[in-house]
DNA sequence: CTAGGGTTAG
């Protein structure tokens, strides 16, 4: 018995050959106190044990022969939770007779790495070997059931969970329940849930999000209303709910509702959907009014909450898209780093104005895109409006960055194309031009 | 020394 070789034999890193001969001599310690500690660092850390160490204690393992049930679950179930289903399947193989925790945890691995069919498989594996499930296994089991919307073993493994008196354990349960309902059996979802006598936050919540799913959206508000003390995604069930079938306005009530009548704070999935609502409705003063509290509660603008935002803007009337909002809309992605999109509004304006034109061009210095600026700058030269002295602060600033980092050469060849692009005359050499430019020559050269 | 195993919802 015992693993014959290591997998990985080559080249071991210094500072990891120490750190295995320190777990090693652990091990071996006869205080029991000393392993208990080792092996409980090894479970908290076993995500980020890299290969090679697990390889090393595996052989340890092997070699000294005290490799017990829970040794090898333990490095077994560290193997399947990082997707190394070779090393797990390896190390599982050389259990005489696999436990319930052996087989959950292939299945806990598989089912976390999305490899459902597997997880599905080994848990029919696990059965025909006369292996009884535990309440974690069966919430792994459902959990892949759910996502492959596998009605058929899902039943079954609902009736192993009666016949083994686990269906009143609040996750198993709930599991169950997720597992119809995305698998389409409202019925069946129903029936499970009735028969709950001990609910979760959870519980209430994948009801209602079926519901609504369903369109069945008065029953979903119903269990909403019925539910004691809602949450954040009980509350975004709700919203979301309504904007995918279209209900807009009252998906705005709702949110408003949360927003005067509950502790619930809106997150980025609240924001997505009101935003999307926004657009739909073309309610710009709303989606304003949203866009600033996402500033202003420092809220991660990335994402499907970016795009909703984008859509909002452009869909809620760009045409009424007035210098005020570009301005706050710019001030968002400054902020965040990200002025494409708000590139992309400047170039759909209809009618773009020396104010529109400049704060594109100061968001452009802002993010240290200088020669962005300087290029919009001398877009603006040929075919926009005249510009006025905010502009012109702003070329200067790109100006003195561009000298102070000793860009002269840049400096000048931007001066020959601004000069080629419009009527500024610039007849300076380029060794006159590091550092002397100021804002009354730039302003007596471009007026 | 009977441990060891991430539940679910937007």
């Amino acid at each position: 018995m015992g693993i014959t070789k290591p997998p990985c034999t080559t080249s071991y890193a210094s500072h990891s050959d120490l750190y295995a001969d320190v777990l090693q001599s652990a091990i071996k310690s006869r205080d029991p106190f000393v392993r208990r500690s080792v092996h409980a660092r090894i479970i908290k850390h076993g995500l980020h044990l890299g290969v090679f160490l697990m390889n090393n204690l595996l052989n340890f393992y092997a070699k000294t022969g005290s490799f017990s049930d829970v040794h090898r679950n333990t490095i077994l179930s560290a193997y399947a939770k990082r997707g190394n289903f070779e090393a797990a399947q390896r190390v599982f193989d050389e259990i005489p007779e696999p436990d319930s925790v052996s087989w959950t945890s292939m299945i806990v691995g598989y089912n976390m790495l999305g490899h459902f069919d597997n997880a599905i498989h080994m848990f029919l594996r696990m059965i025909s070997c006369g292996v009884s499930p535990t309440q974690f296994t069966f919430t792994n089991v459902l959990a892949s059931c759910a996502a492959t919307e596998a009605l058929d073993i899902g039943r079954k493994v609902h009736s192993f969970i009666v016949k083994l008196g686990l269906s009143s354990v609040v996750p198993v349960a709930n599991s169950l329940l997720n597992m119809y309902a995305k698998s389409g059996d409202s019925v069946m979802a129903k029936v499970v849930f009735d028969r709950m006598r001990l609910k979760d936050k959870s519980t209430w919540n994948t009801m209602i999000s079926m519901h609504m799913h369903f369109g069945q959206l008065d029953l979903g508000l119903a269990l909403f209303q019925e539910m004691m003390d809602p949450d954040i995604v009980s509350w975004n069930s709700i919203i979301t709910g309504y904007t995918h079938q279209g209900h807009d306005v009252k998906a705005l009530e709702i949110f408003s509702l949360m927003l005067n009548s509950s502790s619930s704070k809106p997150d980025k999935y609240t924001l997505e959907s009101v935003l999307s609502a926004c657009a739909n409705l073309e309610n710009l003063k709303l989606g304003k009014q949203i866009h600033a509290y996402m500033v202003r509660a420092n809220i991660d603008i990335s994402g499907a909450v970016r795009n909703a935002l984008i859509l909002m803007y452009a869909k809620a009337g760009i045409s009424k898209l007035d210098v005020i909002s570009f301005t706050s809309l710019l001030d968002g992605f400054v902020k965040i780093g990200d002025i494409n999109p708000a590139r992309d509004i400047f170039d759909s304006l209809e009618f773009r104005d020396v104010v529109a034109w400049t704060t594109m061009i100061v968001g452009y210095v802002q993010n240290g895109l200088l020669s962005d600026a300087l290029d919009l700058f001398r877009k603006m030269v040929r075919e926009g409006p005249k510009p006025n002295s905010y502009t012109l602060a702003a070329v200067l600033s790109v100006f003195s960055s561009l000298a102070s980092l000793g860009h002269g050469k840049q400096l000048h060849a931007t001066a020959i194309r601004l000069q080629e692009a419009s009527s500024i005359s610039v007849d300076q050499e380029a060794s006159e031009m590091q550092g002397k430019y100021s804002n009354r020559y730039a302003l007596t050269r471009i007026n």
